[in-house]
DNA sequence: CTGAAAGCGCTAACAC
DNA sequence: GTGTTAGCGCTTTCAG
């Protein structure tokens, strides 16, 4: 011997059911049965069977089963990015989730890409995954019959709401426009400018809608502002800035990404803006940060813990064969108040 | 028919492979031989098989296949945490890895603990996976014997450093530990504070190790000053907030950990002293919302994609049966100066 | 170059 | 209660 081996199980082979019925002298079906806990075992036998695999230091073999009962236990799911805070904080949920449940998640990113969350879609239905989770890049998901028709009991999150004939859960898109809008009209604010990323999925058009509705209901159709960033804080924060240089600049900003909050931040401060004095902002989600972050952010939030919650029960009924019409369903989101939105200063 | 079948494949059953030989007019053999891209087969039947194969939608059934070659292409990923950017940064770059590679991830949270790790070890083993990727509770992982016998390829990232018989991957935390350190010390600092989350592990001792080396050879071994913190945001603010309230603050704070980070900001904060000129602070990591943040923070920051490539390259490695002694790399830190440490001033 | 046959390790019927 | 048998869907010898 020179040196330790890498791994000590790299020789012999692992032990299967049929060892561990041979040592305990019993047949692989009566070890099965243990193992899958029937009760229809003598306890002498289960006895028997238990220390016989804990001797062998068997385990059963997954593929195996799985193969032969037809489903894996395992969920796949399917997000943008996992950089992002909050698909990570999903995946967290969810992964918290299916441990109690018994299940395993695989994970794949789609950057966002049609054509990439196609593929990675394909691998893990392949897999014979007994359920999907997926925040889809296109708002139409399943549109594209050969992979919808392929596809085993699967949940829209975030993205595609209500895109039947799937089960659908987000966050009340539209109550979060409202809700910003409305806590900046009440403080008196009128030029409310609201900065989104883009304009092109559902959900960022619900919060615009909502915001929209709010400024119209307040009388000010006249006065609706939104600033399209783009995906980065560097653009959202120029689109920003030369909104800010306009004659008329708006006395409150509604941010309605994660991106354009801090786009809109960074603009704010390279334009020397006294802020919150000079400037209302509400910021959209909540992170550990923003704690020493100044002025302490008023923000709209979603329920990332809901919105894993819901998704995950709505997808364990279908598993177990639910046969319900597709749901879809809106989780409520938060507003904040802290420092950040001010009343309104007049000019 | 009252509405939408949820699920369109719901009734008939998936096509085997059987149903493709049958359709194309071929054998299984054939079949199989194609659809894995063995040149041996006549562009005649080539075709045949590609057609049948595309006009039933046929999906190669994964655990099948699995379950026959004895591998599974799935590597399992433990880390303590998705919710911490660190981790899933690394779980985002290991992501795009595996896609390339052709490999799915099997992604398990430990929460740190040392029993929850031992069982979701357990499960994902169970399934099989070809190898495994573990940012582990515990830093002489494997010291458990039962568990250790039984593991796949598996390579040690961030924490264990050098636990064999595995391989290991880290930053070089000790370098960390001195970048910081030494950054402060050249800008005049004499009375550095460290501060940290805990000192219960190697990779945080390390840090710390690197610290008090460098105040040493600076000869101000009578200077050292360790502050742990804890676990949240607010005990280390806590313990921040005692230290500067000492008679004899420090004039710089470096924090070695994102959490101390952060409650070092809202310690200075709190205590309203003029940041940075009353109060430098080396910052640990690096996000996206810091580029908002005021003062700008110099920080000393891991690289997480080199930790995960490096670390991927080695399981691979292994996993394509390497014998190798176990191998322990460390990937460099970086220190990126920007505005909250700043040059004494003298008192 | 192709097909027949033998399992991978497990579980679900079905006898006993 | 327990054992025997027959596959799950695939890959891989091994003849032809």
């Amino acid at each position: 011997m020179d040196g330790p081996e890498p791994f000590s199980n790299s020789a012999k082979s692992t032990p299967t059911i049929r060892d561990v019925a041979h040592r305990a002298g019993v047949s692989p079906a009566t070890v099965s049965n243990v193992l899958s806990g029937k009760p229809s075992v003598t306890s002498s036998n289960r006895a028997l069977v238990v220390q016989a695999a804990a001797e062998l230091g068997y385990k059963s073999n997954y593929m195996a089963s799985s193969l032969r009962r037809g489903r894996t236990r395992t969920i796949g799911v399917v997000v943008p990015n996992l950089a992002n805070e909050f698909f990570s904080r999903l995946v967290t949920y969810w992964e918290a989730l299916s441990t109690r449940a018994g299940y395993e998640i695989l994970v794949v990113a789609t950057q966002d890409e049609v054509e990439t969350e196609r593929q990675r879609i394909q691998s893990i239905v392949a897999r014979r995954v007994d359920g999907l989770l997926v925040a889809s890049a296109l708002d139409d998901f399943g549109s594209a019959k050969d992979l919808a028709s392929s596809l085993p009991p699967t949940v829209l999150v975030d993205r595609a709401f209500g895109c039947a004939p799937f089960d659908t859960v987000a966050s009340n898109n539209f109550q979060a426009g409202k809700l910003g809008t409305c806590h900046l009209l009440a403080l008196g604010h009128r030029d409310i400018a609201l900065v989104t990323s883009a304009d092109s999925h559902l959900h960022l058009r619900a919060r615009i809608d909502g915001y929209r509705s709010s400024m119209t209901e307040a009388g000010l159709t006249d006065r609706i502002r939104i600033v399209i960033g783009g995906q980065s804080v560097e653009d959202c924060r120029g689109a920003v800035e030369q909104e800010l240089r306009r004659p008329d600049p708006p006395t409150a900003i509604f941010a309605t990404t994660f991106f354009s909050t801090l786009g809109a931040v960074k603009a704010i401060r390279a334009l020397n803006i006294a802020f919150p004095e000079e400037m209302s902002l509400v910021a959209f989600e909540q992170s550990e940060w923003m704690t020493v972050f100044r002025p302490y952010l008023t923000s709209v939030s979603q329920q990332s813990d809901q919105l894993a919650a819901v998704s995950w029960d709505l997808l364990m009924k279908r598993i177990d064969g639910t046969n319900d019409a597709p749901q879809h369903i809106k989780v409520p989101v938060h507003l904040t108040i802290r420092e950040s939105a001010r009343a309104t200063t007049l000019r």
